[in-house]
Parts: structure tokens; C-alpha cells; sequence
RNA sequence: GCGCCUGUAGCUCAGUUGGAUAGAGCGACAGAUUCCGAAUCUGUAGGUCAGAGGUUCGAGCCCUCUCAGGCGCACCA
């Protein structure tokens, strides 16, 4: 039989359930966890200390009292053992992380999918960068994030819908539209400068080239803002990222009347009130900290409600889970858009936004200036340009979104040991390159569990329960939209691998220790490739 | 003034949703290769988890307050 990682916790779990139900344990739940001291076994549960205050005895005697009762699986667990203050430490059979490993390798490139999320419709919104300019640093951050996090759920089975929202109405269209008028009025010899709050840079002029060589003109704002889209479709194909949809403010939300319609919806749910010739909102009884305007004086409706109709719209879709991962200008938008979405009564509770926090770009200790002028780094092309698309998307969902991150552009670019994701892929092609060797010998690697009895040393064993889990994280680093968690465990499978390396001969042990070693080194392989490819970052075969 | 994020080793950051003796990488220092890739491995040093209270069997994690840094608080988007 092969095992993986759910069903035997699930069994684990299931039998302490059990014995914890006859005791009395009412709604306390069996759980699992890994103990940081791997001493202490593979799995360990605390659940005798939480019935200990329930049942009015000391977590010790509750411990002896379960596992008297508990009626474990004697073909999974080789040892279950009581230990102070309260815990009950699990021992796993070898054999069961044996078959782990003939699943790995049966599985090969689909090993880490799972079903634990599939029932979730979830739509993501990322990057939706303001069509007014090229991709900045932060945009590429969120895109890094959010293709990483999306990757991760469909691995565990969610159907998810990767979705920009492109800003191309409203007030910021009129002043781009200006802009690049003027940019061509500069190319004409005259010296024309941006409206106030336009927008200018050599960019602009660029555009108004391509402008100006049209045979027949469009608008130029609108014209100009989807020339841009193009170049940010571009700059995200290179960086391995692409969107099932652009969903245009204008032509979806505008053109279809979805946000007048938002408008009179809120008024007949007596939402609005008009004050000084504006319509305002009325978040502030749905926990904002103040009211909000959505038509403008001047009868032009405001962004919030063109933003509001967008999420409505979202919900309509039938998404029964719908994530925003906004700039970290934007977190203050947050507790509006909730209390808006409240007020109409959508479900807000499967809702969330994550925000992608500011990048100080670094090189070495110094803080690069950014300054368009100088032409110092500012787009996401010039990082990718810099650093190779592999560290710019690893770096970038290497620490939580929600910390500042100091982005260091001079260890990026090394190809040395100072640099994280050369660890992770050095290992990769090392397995490989030995690979290539068994290939050239005729030495076949193992493929039953049957035949990895060999495996018996304590580095063997990390490894094939970190493979065995790999599952697990990615469910866990997906349901918390946490991809960095799939980093760090990247980095500690890595250094098992190197470890083991380090420490036991792989191609000339005995025969049969010489291919379970390397079906071992091929699960180490296949759970590297996998995972890099859910961050979007090669995994080399050669370095 | 109000709100959000952050504060953990010299530096950059983890800490598996409250569990056992706080971890990793880099940097520093000392070592390891006649042998599968040394882009590796082994070891040493390095901590008042910003501070003070509180909650409980148990707190880096939860609550309150204080301090420090960052960012928001437009009839811009």
C-alpha cells in the first residue's frame, strides 16, 4: 500500500480521537504536529494538556489513560511514547516512509498535488499596476507572490482565476491622455510640458513616436493605455507570469452601466447621503472610520464605487473565495472596501487582501536611490535585466508580503554560496549530474518500497519524511497564502540533501544500498523541481 | 490626532496559527577534498524575542499600555 501524509495523519489522528472522545474530550480536537526536536519522534499531539483542564486531572495521568485506549495502526506507528509535561510522541514504522518515497517516485512530476482544496472558486487579483507608466518594483513583488500563491492552491485543487484589473478611466485616463498629447507636441519641435500630476519621462516620448506614425489616430489616452498593458503583458511573460483576464475599469464597469448601477443600489439600500454636491457612502456604520465619496461634484462617480462594483462583480462571478493582493498604499483602503462590501451584504468573511509591502532595493549595504531620472532600477525589466528572472521571483516570495523587504541587488546577481536560491537549484543539478553517471554505468535506481530497506541511516530518514510532507506544506503554504513557507522548506530539503551527500557515498556503496540511495536522490530531485516550478524558478540540470 | 505594517544573533529574516532547550542564511573565526559537482560539508562565537504589565498548565506568538521605524488618512486612482 502507499501512504502519503494525509492518510496517515489522518489515521493517526482518528485513533486519538477516538480514545480522547471516551474520555470525555467534548469539542477538543486531536491534533498533530512536528516536534522541533526530532528526538522526540516524528509526530507528536498535545491534546492531553488541553483535556487536562477539562477533565480536572493532570495532562500525565491522561496521557497514560489514552494511550491505554488509543487502538493505533501497529503497521504505521512502531512507538507511541508518553513525555512530560503532557505530550504523546508518535514513532513512524521506516516502512511507511519507504512506500512515501515509491509514491514520490511513481508520481514523478504531479507528486504535491492534492484535493484539499477543491471546492474552492477563487478569483486573485495581482499586480493591476496603473497602465500609466512600466512596471515598478513592487509590481514585480506581487507578481512573484501572486503567481506563486496561485500556483500553490491549484496544486492543492482549487480552481483559481488569475485577474488584473486594468485603471483605465476616470481622471487618471484624462491626464495620461494629455500627457501624451503633449509628449507629441514636445517631438514637434515645441515646448509643450506635461498637465500638473501628468505624466512625463522618456517613455512618453517613445509613445508618442509610435503615435504619430499611425496612419489613423484614436484617442491617444486610451490608445496609450493599452499600448502599455502590452508592455506590462510583456515584461510579466518574460517573468514567467501571465493573467486568464484584464478586466477593464471602462469597458466592463463604465460602458456596461455596472457602476451606475452600484450607485443606485447603494441609494435605494439608503446607504447615501449628499453632501456639498457629492454623493457619499455611508461606511462608517460598517466599521470605516469615515464616510467615503462616490459621485464627485462635478457628477463624475469616484473610484471607490467603480471599485466597489468591481467586487461586486467578482462575487456575481460565483467565486466563493476572493483575494486582492494591493500595494502597501493601498492598506488604507482595506477597511473601506470591507465595510462597503458589508454594507451590501457580501459574504466579507471570504474576502481578504494581502498586501505586498514596500521593496528597498539594496546594493550591498547601500540604499539605491530611486530616482527615474537617474534611470536607477525603477522598472522591473531593469531588475530582471540585472538579476535573471530565477532570483528576482525566489527573492521576492523568500520573506513574508507583508514585511518590508530589503531586496540586495549585488547578492541577487552573485552566483556564489551568499545567494539562497543557488543552494537550492546547486543541489537539483548535483542529483542530476549523478544521474547522468548511473546512466552512463547501467545503474538503475530502486522503485519499490520494498527495496529501500537499505535506508537506514538518520540522514536517510530526514529526507524521506521531508519528501513525505511535502504535501502538507503545500497545502499549508497555499491555504496561508504564504509562499514563503515553500521557500524555507526548499532550503531545508536542500541541506538534508547536502548533508547526506556530504556523509554517505551514493554511486559506489554496495549495489542495492547504491540504488535505493539514488531513488532516494531522485525523490530529493522530484521535490525540488516541483516546488521550485510552484515559485516559477527553473531548476537546472546543469550550473 | 486616527489607522495599518514592522521591531527576534553583527546583517537579512524564519518561527508550522499557543507547545518541549528560540532557529536559518550571510558575515566572523577554526577546520574538511588522492573519491559521485567544495556553488558543498563540520565546528566555534553570537539573544533581556524593543520595553512594561496581563491572560494560562505553557507566550516570540493572544490582550492592554509605552517606545522606535515605515506607510496611509483627497470630491487622485
Amino acid at each position: 500500500m502507499n501512504h502519503d501524509i494525509f492518510t496517515l495523519q489522518r489515521s493517526v489522528c482518528g485513533s486519538i480521537q477516538e480514545a480522547a472522545d471516551s474520555l470525555g474530550a467534548g469539542d477538543i480536537k486531536a491534533t498533530l504536529e512536528r516536534p522541533k526536536d526530532k528526538s522526540h519522534g516524528d509526530f507528536a499531539t498535545p491534546i492531553a494538556m488541553l483535556l487536562a483542564k477539562k477533565l480536572k486531572t493532570s495532562p500525565m495521568a491522561i496521557v497514560q489513560d489514552l494511550l491505554q485506549k488509543t487502538r493505533l495502526d501497529p503497521g504505521l506507528i512502531l512507538k507511541a511514547e508518553a513525555a512530560a509535561p503532557g505530550f504523546i510522541n508518535f514513532k513512524i514504522q521506516p516502512t511507511v516512509y519507504y512506500s512515501g518515497l515509491e509514491n514520490t517516485l511513481s508520481q514523478e512530476k504531479l507528486f504535491g498535488s492534492n484535493d484539499q482544496l477543491k471546492n474552492q472558486k477563487l478569483l486573485l487579483e495581482f499586480v493591476s499596476a496603473n497602465p500609466t507608466g512600466p512596471l515598478n518594483i513592487v509590481s514585480a513583488r506581487a507578481a512573484a507572490l501572486g503567481d506563486s500563491i496561485a500556483n500553490l492552491l491549484e496544486a492543492s485543487g482549487a480552481d483559481v482565476s488569475r485577474e488584473y484589473y486594468v485603471n483605465d478611466a476616470g481622471v487618471q485616463a484624462r491626464l495620461f491622455g494629455e500627457s501624451l498629447l503633449a509628449a507629441c507636441e514636445r517631438l514637434g519641435g515645441k515646448n509643450t510640458s506635461a498637465p500638473e500630476n501628468g505624466y512625463q519621462g522618456a517613455y512618453m516620448e517613445d509613445l508618442g513616436r509610435t503615435y504619430l506614425a499611425l496612419a489613423n489616430r484614436p484617442e491617444a489616452g486610451f490608445w496609450g493605455m493599452d499600448q502599455i498593458i502590452q508592455w506590462h503583458k510583456k515584461s510579466l511573460e518574460s517573468y514567467g507570469v501571465s493573467f486568464n483576464k484584464y478586466f477593464s475599469e471602462k469597458k466592463e464597469l463604465h460602458d456596461t452601466g455596472l457602476v451606475r448601477q452600484t450607485i443606485e443600489l447603494l441609494k435605494k439600500g439608503g446607504l447615501t447621503y449628499e453632501q456639498e454636491g457629492a454623493l457619499w457612502i455611508k461606511v462608517s456604520n460598517f466599521g470605516s472610520p469615515k464616510d467615503e465619496v462616490i459621485v464627485k461634484s462635478d457628477g463624475q462617480p469616484a473610484y471607490f464605487v467603480a471599485d466597489i462594483a468591481y467586487h461586486l462583480n467578482k462575487f456575481k462571478r460565483g467565486f466563493n473565495r476572493v483575494v486582492d493582493i494591493w500595494g502597501p498604499d493601498h492598506h488604507g483602503h482595506i477597511l473601506r472596501m470591507k465595510s462597503a462590501l458589508r454594507a451590501l451584504g457580501c459574504p466579507v468573511d471570504d474576502f481578504a487582501v494581502l498586501i505586498a509591502q514596500q521593496v528597498n532595493l539594496m546594493e550591498g549595504s547601500e540604499k539605491v536611490k530611486m530616482s527615474k531620472r537617474e534611470g536607477k532600477f525603477v522598472t522591473m525589466d531593469e531588475l530582471l535585466e540585472q538579476v535573471g528572472r530565477d532570483a528576482a521571483r525566489f527573492f521576492f516570495v523568500m520573506r513574508s508580503a507583508n514585511s518590508h523587504l530589503d531586496f540586495d541587488i549585488a547578492v541577487a546577481k552573485k552566483q556564489t554560496d551568499e545567494n539562497p536560491v543557488f543552494y537550492i537549484q546547486y543541489a537539483h543539478a548535483r542529483i542530476c549530474s549523478l544521474l547522468r553517471r548511473c546512466e552512463e554505468s547501467g545503474l538503475r535506481p530502486a522503485r519499490k518500497a520494498a527495496e529501500f530497506v537499505s535506508l537506514v541511516e538518520p540522514e536517510s530518514f530526514l529526507l524521506l519524511k521531508e519528501i513525505m510532507e511535502y504535501p502538507q506544506w503545500v497545502v499549508e503554504s497555499g491555504k496561508a497564502y504564504e509562499p514563503h513557507r515553500i521557500v524555507a522548506y526548499l532550503q531545508a530539503l536542500a541541506g538534508y540533501f547536502h548533508v547526506f551527500y556530504a556523509k554517505h557515498r551514493i554511486l559506489d556503496a554496495p549495489q542495492e544500498t547504491a540504488r535505493a540511495r539514488l531513488s532516494l536522490a531522485l525523490g530529493v530531485k522530484t521535490v525540488l523541481g516541483n516546488a521550485l516550478g510552484l515559485l516559477g524558478v527553473s531548476a537546472p540540470e546543469k550550473m
